[in-house]
DNA sequence: GCACCAGCTAGTCCAGACTC
DNA sequence: GAGTCTGGACTAGCTGGTGC
């Protein structure tokens, strides 16, 4: 358990009809003192777990056996059965009730968490150091009494009110949706949910030349071969792919990860500009794209580099932690010359951290992986369009500003997406200024397509809840539609035909295969469309993906408006063909991919806002306009009044990805 | 009628675990 | 490297109860 708001300390305990355990005081030794599956194995299953059986079996009497119930947390270790705490309960011959996934409304100790809180929450005196909490929970937890738990055993309260759990799932039809073909260079694949680039390992367009290579370390590597041999690797396989590589510039710089966060990213400014100008000067031609190697996973670090990568000087950016080095040179089969590697295709790509390397250098030099091989069901001369908003979270400025991204094609079949951002009022979901950026949308597509304007928008928006579906339609709606009219110079009835979904991904619905023993995810591609949806609504769920671990979530997608009047049956389709167009990846994704990309420009906004979001420069911009966020030198842009923070440079590049 | 509080819901971000 | 799912922590906003 976890009260919240005061000091934070977490308990194993367990209640049976007949049994309450000691509750044992336990430490989380993972990140920001997260419970892991080696602190539950030490401090709860080996020292304890059987001894409270055993009472508790002893209480049950003969011929009865305890049944011992936990709750989902990874760190209890249910997703495989080779973990070290399945590992532990098959030798010591424990098995579990099973405790369906985000209930805990089945689970009793769930209820006597709540009692424990309530009652600290009444105290006259609250605990204000953490003995103090530790001493007050074992207080509240022996108060509570036995026939208190039994009855919550005995009688939930859904039961009281006379509602009653079914024993059967709803039974629902749904439909499967045929996966849709790729293109990779000339050849066509039928594809699975998930492909890889043995067969089709040329790219549909080639990105540039990865002109003066330019690999810096950021941080101290003990085993300096490693890099070489990935980098070796690295060339090689690029070369497959006909990217050749010039130049060969190694470098290091020191991190300062323990420094405030001005003081770290105004070093790491500095350290990084003097590596450009050196390069530039012994090429005597700009680097073409970075690549760094990061000694340490830190999120830190990653948002100093992405910041000065894309906002201070616009050149694309590819890093790679030192984990992923030491994988993929431990997995890959030792060089071959190229002949050999075509003759013996088998070789090619077995590590997918080089695939996936190979996939974000080509569209980050420019070019296109893949599309899809038939028509998506996208109508003629259509603008495929993302869009997301994000919030500061927790410890900044309350009056930090949100984060608003839109991310558009210029095609209906490529997978190119280009982006626009904004600043917005703290903690608004509605994206405050949608017109200026589909403006910049329009623009953009116009100038790849002679001038021309697209005949159709199809907007999917993320994030949204089903309270906020009036707000998209009453105040997004009406401004994509004005940025139509006026990029139309004022022409009134528009010309451009606005189709607008709202996905979800964070809903309670979960499908099942009927008549299974055993729970399996349903193949990708499933569509549901009847009995769960409600009678007038234009909506649908479309697991588009396949899920390899835990339960499948489908998306929910909800028609807001349908100016384009597709059919139910032609969105579903195109809907889920669009997820097969993601270029990071060699798989389905989740969510159809304007959707998806957005997601990720998001994230990408949150690195270059992070000073903000650590505290430090709240002295400088707390409770201040937006317009000060926005011109502050080291978060947003760079003070330069630009609206999207980034470099000019990569206006034109899915750089974000 | 107003202020305050607690409880609840729904949303976000994050960490951890896992697979390809 | 990519992707996924899950639960925990936290927050905002709404609702209903209580006291003045």
């Amino acid at each position: 358990m976890h009260r919240g708001g005061t000091i934070p300390v977490h308990f194993f305990g367990a209640v049976g009809y007949g049994y309450k355990s000691p509750l044992i005081n336990i430490h989380g030794t993972g990140k920001s003192g997260a419970f892991t599956q080696t602190d539950y194995l030490a401090q709860v299953l080996k020292p304890y777990i059987q001894d409270f059986l055993a009472a508790f079996a002893a209480v049950l009497g003969p011929g009865k056996t305890p049944q011992f119930m936990e709750d989902g947390n990874s760190a209890h270790g249910h997703k495989t059965t080779s973990n070290i705490c399945a590992t532990w309960r098959t030798s010591m011959g424990i098995t579990l009730f099973p405790h369906p996934a985000v209930s805990p409304d089945m689970n009793p100790i769930e209820k006597c968490w709540r009692r424990i809180k309530q009652a600290l929450h009444r105290r006259l005196r609250q605990p204000t150091t953490e003995v103090q909490m530790v001493v007050a929970v074992l207080e509240e937890w022996d108060k509570i009494p036995q026939e208190w738990i039994n009855g919550l055993i005995e009688q939930q309260d859904f039961w009281a009110f006379g509602l009653k759990v079914a024993n059967d799932f709803l039974a629902v039809k749904g439909k499967t949706l045929r996966y849709p073909d790729v293109r990779y260079g000339s050849q066509t694949q039928n594809t699975d949910p998930s492909w890889n680039l043995k067969s089709h390992p040329k790219f549909l367009t080639k990105g540039g030349d990865w002109q003066n290579l330019v690999v810096v370390e950021v941080g101290s590597f003990t085993e300096h071969g490693l890099i070489r041999t990935f980098l070796a690797h690295l060339v090689s396989e690029l070369a497959f792919y006909e990217i050749p590589i010039s130049g060969d510039f190694k470098l290091r710089v020191d991190p300062l990860v323990d420094r405030d966060s001005v003081v770290r990213r105004a070093h790491y400014s500095v350290a990084f500009q003097e590596i450009f100008d050196d390069v530039l000067r012994q090429a005597h031609t700009n680097p073409v794209m970075f690549l760094f190697i990061l000694a340490d996973k830190d999120a830190t670090v990653y948002a100093d580099i992405k910041w000065w990568a894309d906002c201070i000087r616009g050149v694309p950016s590819i890093c790679v932690t030192s984990t992923a080095v030491q994988k993929a040179v431990g997995k890959r089969p030792k060089p071959t010359d190229r002949d050999l590697r075509l003759a013996n295709n088998k070789n090619i790509l077995d590590c997918k951290v080089y695939g996936n390397l190979a996939l974000k250098i080509n569209f980050k030099l420019g070019g296109v992986n893949h599309r899809l091989a038939g028509t998506s069901g996208v109508k003629l001369n259509t603008m495929l369009v993302g869009a997301d908003v994000t919030h500061s979270g927790k410890g900044a400025d309350p009056g930090c500003p949100s984060l608003a991204g839109v991310v558009s094609s210029c095609s209906s079949s490529i997978g190119k997406f280009v982006a626009s951002a904004r600043l917005q009022s703290n903690n608004t979901e509605y994206i405050e200024d949608l017109e200026g950026m589909m403006l910049e949308r329009l623009q953009w597509y116009q100038s790849k397509n002679e001038n021309k304007l697209p005949d159709h928008i199809l907007f999917y928006r993320d994030g949204v809840s089903e309270s906020q579906y009036g707000m998209v339609r009453d105040e997004e709606l009406p401004q994509i539609q004005e940025a139509c009219r006026k990029i139309q110079a004022g022409r009134t009835p528009r010309s451009i035909q606005i189709t607008l979904l709202v996905v979800g991904k964070r809903h309670h619905t979960r499908f099942f295969p009927k008549g299974r023993e055993s729970p399996e995810n349903l193949k990708a591609g499933l569509c549901v469309e009847t009995e769960v949806m409600p009678l007038h609504q234009f909506s649908f769920y479309l697991q588009s993906h396949q899920s390899a671990l835990g339960t499948a979530r489908s998306g929910h997608y909800v028609v807001i408006e349908n100016e384009s009047r597709y059919t139910a049956t032609l969105l579903q389709e195109t809907t889920n063909n669009l997820c097969y167009i993601g270029s990071r990846a060699t798989a389905a994704l989740s969510i159809c991919t304007p959707a998806r990309y957005a997601d990720i420009l998001c994230d990408r906004l949150r690195c270059y806002m992070r000073p903000v979001f650590e505290g430090e420069l709240l002295n400088f911009l707390k409770n201040n306009p937006i317009a000060d966020y926005r011109d502050k030198n080291l978060i947003w842009g760079t003070g330069n009044g630009r609206v999207s923070p980034w470099h000019p440079n990569l206006n034109d590049r899915s750089f974000y990805l």
